[in-house]
This record gives C-alpha cells, sequence and structure tokens, in this order.
DNA sequence: ATCAATTGCACAAACGTTTTAGATAGATAG
DNA sequence: CTATCTATCTAAAACGTTTGTGCAATTGAT
C-alpha cells in the first residue's frame, strides 16, 4: 500500500491524519507544515479537461491579445476609449477563439437573465400551449428566454413553481392561476421585490398588479342572450368544479337571465370536475326535468362535445331539441358534428398581451400596474338554433 | 448652473474635462488629482434602492451571526467541520432572514445551471406539447428547470434557437429537429462540448448522438397492412411536403405494399404542405383516377380529419368506399365522424423517456449513446372497414 | 507535561463578467 | 518648454457562491 505523498515536498514520513472533510480524509504535512485532502484520480483528470474542453473566456483572449480583461470586455462593447485598431484585432481574436460571453456571468453582474419565467396551469391542451406560443413569440422578439412550469390546476404545485422560478434566475413573471387558487399569499409575497409580475387570463381582483383580462363574463353573457334570442327558456348551465374562485362565466350567465327576464332555476346549474362521467351524469339528471331544458351551455369546449356526442347517442337531436354551447373555441368544436356554437377567447392574444405588457414593464422599468382586456368573439355555429340574430 | 464639484475634495474651481465615457463626461480635478465621471440623479437613487430591496446574501446572514461567508455556506450544507451550535442558529437566522440562495452565482462556481433546454418545432399542436408536458413532468421531479423554444419548422430559427440555448445556461439539451433540417452541421459543432444532446422523435441516423426513436415506419406499414386485410387495393398516401427529410411513414408504406405484393402506383403518392387547398386539390385527383382509390392513409391526423370532411360533403360513404387513417392519435380523430383509425405514437411517452435519458447523461455523467424506441400502437376506429383484422 | 490529533472556524481564490477609478504617454496650447 | 488635455489602456472591485487551505483552540494519549 503506497504511503500517502505531501503535494508540497513530496515526502511520506511525517503525515499525519487531520480530521476529515465531506467524507475525505484530510491530512497534514508535519514537514513542510502543509494541510491537503487527496485528490480522487477522476476528480484530477476533470480539472485537467476542463481548460480543454472549457469555452473561451474574456482572460483567454486578454491574454492571446496582450491586453487587459476589461480591453477586451470594453472592445467588445464598443466603448470609445478603445482604439479602433485595437478593437478590431480583438473582435477577430473572438470570433476566431468562438467566444461566446458567459451569460450567468453576466447576469450576475448585470442583476438581469433576460429570462422570464410562466406559471401555466398545463401544457397540454391547446387552450393553455396557444397562450404560452404567444408569450414565446413576443419574447423571441425581444431576445428574452422562457421557462415555463406547469401548475396542473393544483395549488401547492403553482406555490412550489412560484418558489422555484422568483429565486433569482427571471427578471419577470407571468401567470396564469389553478382553477383553485384561492389565496394569492404567494403571490403579494413576492410582490415589490423588483421582479415585476402580470397575471394573464386567470386573475384576481383584490391584488394589485397588471392583469390581461378577457372578457369571459360578457362572453358568457353573449352565449346565454344568443340561446335565448335563438328561442330557449330553459338554459342548463354546466360550471367547473364548486371550489373555483372563478366564476365570470356564471355571472355573465346571471346577467343574460336577468336582462331578458328569465328567472334563475337552481336545478338547471351544475357543478363537473370535468370527468366524463360526472358531465354525463349531469347531463342525465338535466334531460329528466320537466319543463324540459331547451338549451346546455357548458363552460368548456371539452364537455361540450362530449355533451353533443352524448345526446347524439341518445337520438336527442341537436339544435332541434337541445341547443348546445361551448366556451373557448378549440379545435375540436369544429370537428364534432353539429359543429358547436362556442365563444372564441382569443388565447394567442392574450399570451401575446401578457408578454408585452411584462417586457414593458422590464425593459422600460414602468411601474404602474395595468388591466388590459383582449375582447373574444362569439362563433355560431350549428348545434345552436338562428331564429332571431342578436345584434350586439 | 451649479459647477460640477469634485466628489473627493469637494471643490469646484479646478474641475477639467477629460474624455467622454460610455456618453458621460469624465472629469478631472486637479486640485485633488482626481478622476470622475457625474452620477446620473437616478442612478444614485438606485444604488440606494438596492441594498433596501435586494435579496439577503451569505454575506447579510454572515454579518448576521458573526461568522464568515464560507462559515454559512459550510453550515447551510451540513458541513461536519461546521459545530452543529453554529449550524442551527445559521439556518435559523437563513429562515428568518427569508434567504435563498442565487442560483446564478452557484450555477457559476458548480459549472451547472440545473436547467434544460428544449428546441421543438412547435408548442401548439398536441402532438408536440404532449411531449414537451412530458419532458417538463420528469425534469420536475429531479428538479430541473425547462427552458423552450420553438424552431416553427425553420431550420434558420432552430439554429438561432440552438446557438442561444448553448450559451453556457443549459447543462443538456433535447432537440426535435424541423421537417425541414437536412444537413446537422449545426449540431455536430455542439457535441463533444460537454454538454449532452438527446435527439427525440426526428432524429437522423447520421450522428452519434444518444436518440429516442418513435416506430413510425413499423407503425406505417401497420396501418397499411390494416388497410390491405380489410380488403382495399389502391391505398393513396398523402406525405408532407416534398423537402423533408424524414420518411419513415412512406418507407413503410412501400414495405406493406411489397409484403403484399402490391404493386405501387406514383399517381397515388401525393406530398402536400399541409394546408387546406392541397389537401383538398390532392383528394379531387386522386378520385378522378380509375380504377378508383379505395382508401387513403394520411400522414398526419390533421389532414385526415379534413379529408373525411370533405369526402363526406361530396357524399362520397366512409369506409364503405373509401377508407381513411391518420397517424399520430390527436384527440380530433376520436371526435370526428366517422371516427378515425390512426397510430398512436405514444408522444408523452417520448417526451418522457427522452428527459430521462438526457437527466440520465446529466446526473451520471453516461457518455455512451443510446437509442431507444418507443413503441406505438394501431387504434382501430370506425373510418376503415374490418372484413379481416390482421393478427401482428 | 508533552506532543499528536482533532475541532471549528476564517481567509482567500475561483467562476466570468462589468464598470469605476486610476495611470501613462502623447498632443496641444500658451 | 511647460501646463494642461486627451486618448488609451490597466487595476481592482463587485456580483454571490463554493471550496481548498491555514490556523488557533481544544481534546486525548502517553
Amino acid at each position: 500500500m503506497p504511503r500517502t505523498k505531501c503535494p508540497k515536498c513530496l515526502k511520506t514520513e511525517r503525515i499525519l491524519k487531520s480530521g476529515i472533510i465531506r467524507g475525505k480524509q484530510r491530512f497534514y504535512c508535519n514537514d513542510c507544515n502543509y494541510h491537503f485532502t487527496l485528490l480522487h484520480e477522476s476528480k484530477k483528470q476533470k480539472i485537467q479537461l476542463r481548460n480543454e474542453n472549457d469555452r473561451t473566456s474574456l482572460k483567454d483572449i486578454a491574454s492571446a491579445a496582450g491586453v487587459s480583461v476589461s480591453t477586451v470586455s470594453r472592445a467588445l462593447h464598443d466603448h470609445p476609449d478603445i482604439s479602433l485598431e485595437t478593437r478590431t484585432i480583438i473582435k477577430a481574436l473572438a470570433q476566431t477563439m468562438d467566444y461566446h460571453p458567459n451569460l450567468l456571468a453576466q447576469s450576475l453582474v448585470n442583476r438581469s437573465t433576460h429570462t422570464i419565467g410562466v406559471i401555466i396551469p398545463n401544457l397540454e391542451t391547446t387552450f393553455f400551449s396557444s397562450m404560452l406560443g404567444g408569450i414565446q413569440h413576443i419574447a423571441a422578439q425581444s431576445g428574452y428566454r422562457v421557462v415555463t412550469c406547469q401548475s396542473e390546476e393544483n395549488h401547492t404545485t403553482e406555490i412550489a413553481n412560484l418558489q422555484a422560478l422568483m429565486n433569482n434566475m427571471i427578471d419577470g413573471l407571468l401567470i396564469c392561476h389553478t382553477l383553485y387558487t384561492n389565496t394569492f399569499d404567494h403571490l403579494k409575497f413576492h410582490l415589490n421585490k423588483g421582479i415585476p409580475i402580470v397575471q394573464f387570463y386567470r386573475v384576481n381582483d383584490e391584488l394589485e398588479i397588471s392583469k390581461i383580462h378577457s372578457d369571459d363574463e360578457n362572453g358568457a353573457m353573449q352565449i346565454t342572450e344568443h340561446l335565448i334570442n335563438s328561442g330557449s327558456k330553459r338554459i342548463a348551465l354546466l360550471l367547473g368544479p364548486k371550489a373555483v374562485s372563478i366564476n365570470k362565466r356564471y355571472n355573465g350567465y346571471l346577467k343574460a337571465l336577468k336582462l331578458h327576464h328569465i328567472k334563475v332555476d337552481e336545478q338547471l346549474i351544475k357543478h363537473v370536475d370535468f370527468s366524463y362521467e360526472a358531465v354525463i351524469q349531469a347531463v342525465d339528471e338535466w334531460l329528466e326535468l320537466s319543463p324540459k331544458i331547451d338549451a346546455i351551455f357548458s363552460i368548456s369546449d371539452k364537455c361540450a362535445v362530449q355533451i353533443i356526442r352524448y345526446l347524439k347517442s341518445k337520438k336527442i337531436k341537436i339544435p332541434q331539441k337541445i341547443s348546445v354551447c361551448g366556451f373557448g373555441n378549440e379545435y375540436t368544436g369544429e370537428i364534432v358534428e353539429p359543429q358547436l356554437t362556442t365563444f372564441d377567447v382569443k388565447t394567442r392574444k392574450i399570451g401575446e398581451a401578457a408578454a408585452k405588457l411584462l417586457l414593458e414593464q422590464i425593459i422600460e422599468k414602468k411601474t404602474d400596474n395595468e388591466s388590459i382586456m383582449i375582447n373574444g368573439e362569439l362563433i355560431v355555429r350549428e348545434s345552436t338554433k338562428h331564429l332571431i340574430e342578436s345584434q350586439t
């Protein structure tokens, strides 16, 4: 067994143990008075490889050009203090040496990462992914990166995402809350910390913060009015889970009924968790009511499509017996037969607007809160009767 | 007009100009021999605000605890050199002072960002976004962040994305190429730089690199065989743009025909750019052929759905007159009537496998290239005849 | 009592930048 | 021929970490 050798005086005689460091034995050379821990072979190699594999840094260019690091930095930034001659030399050198600045170091100094964070409930439904698409598009235009987290409609995950993102890595945050987010302390905690935050789509009113709204309330009202105008009187409303705090669409429904002097029948309003079984059960219960329902307004296109298919399987004619409306204008609404009447929430526009607003706040350091409304559009298709068109 | 004052000796008399720095006037105090540039009021404020607004750093904790920065760092990492007492004090302090490590600084030192980059053609189609969903899911489990870029099916954008991502900010890269990516020099350039790269779904054979394949060739063969087995003889094939390098599905089609001794008819194979008009035109041309076609295999579900709707509008019965198949198993295929027979590419699984493989390479520093195949599944629905079921 | 071993901490270098302040030599004016 | 300017460069601090090494104080063994 080879005896441990002091890396300084290279002797092996007077080596003593000196405690354990990070699981590794630490030694002390009594001859040259030197503390050391033995490097693993693998680690030694890594240190050697590093230089080989490493990207070129300002330092490398500096020593190649025979100038100081600061000169190189300034030259590459076209600082007037550096002579044109030196500048061109250094730039050429940077080119040939394949220099790319280390963004981490830059960010550390500049206190800005050129990255924005996005928290979104879900990536796999077009409804949300098109928002994200809009965000990415705008961000890329300004040279900003986007890091995305899915909250998966889970309040706890949302909080974890928020915490993870706010740890110094982002210049700004875009957040679209979970359906079940009803407290906003986690957000409030991060406000006024110098990192601008913009809520989009699912926003809340209490918080003083920039927001991108959609006019869901108005949209739901338009849908409901369209149903009323085309002759429906008993309009069932399929809502999301009861716990959900955001009830804009519900309010729109109520408003429309009130405007047309139709009494609200609580039996016609049901909450479901968006599962197929729950939707079917709700529809079944409605079908047994009397007087009979003549329309179903589903808060979600996905459920609306399921309802259409279920009604068809029961040979109930749409829209003759029952009109069906969705909300969101997802692609499936165009495919199903009859095609679905729905409300187009301009999701991509919402994403774009959110990113634009956030970038304004980041780049121009605007601090005033803005609220922007993105208007949607009623899409009338075959699943509703067209007796009388509303002239809004 | 107030005269400029030397910040050192506070005199105004002997101030001289001394060139321009970054657009700002630079001064020289002849009295105390001092160079300075005037700070803007706004900038002064910012410097003051900074401390107020800044997150607490190790330094802050250190001075609060009366120990050195290194002690704090080690204490928070449970280094055995630090006494239990000190450790608990420091941890408590970190808690109350709301300390969160600066990930940038950590990354700079550790040379690892805990972030992986993803380049993907598109975010807004479920086909790709579900891959991304799988990636995110796996990455989050290991505490990795994900930054995503869309290449938008554009080769140049892909290269730009690659360049942007590889600049020091990511520990590994997942890439799904553009349809039009036919040269891979940009990737090759970044190989062996210490940052592992994994291709997923759209891979190429030349490059020695880890890959996640789908069995598209086999899938297309299964689809085609299913059509043949159910009685079709003249099977039209709708392919993507001609420039596309990836022709696995085409090969599967050819293989199946060969296996069943059916001659390839070039008239039956058409390339389109996925636009609605192009698809319709292709179908129209096919319908005029004689002998008549009895099946259409579209390389994309989206086009298949369009074809179904178009054929229905022409009162052509599906599958009695013409069977239609898609590829990919997108949700719309389930909604359209008749429901679409297709091949389920397990997109989410592909994303998960890609992320897993990449993380292995990052965390365990594996360097050997692996190729993993994710098997898909034939989904037989109503848009094809069911005369004889193939027994694969 | 003596010396070795161990504990518990501090110091300082390093990561790769940016930027303020200083330094030097040449140019210009009086 | 000075006194002042100016152009062009360098040094060094800073950003917030991690980590190798130094060192004093304590413990333990003989």
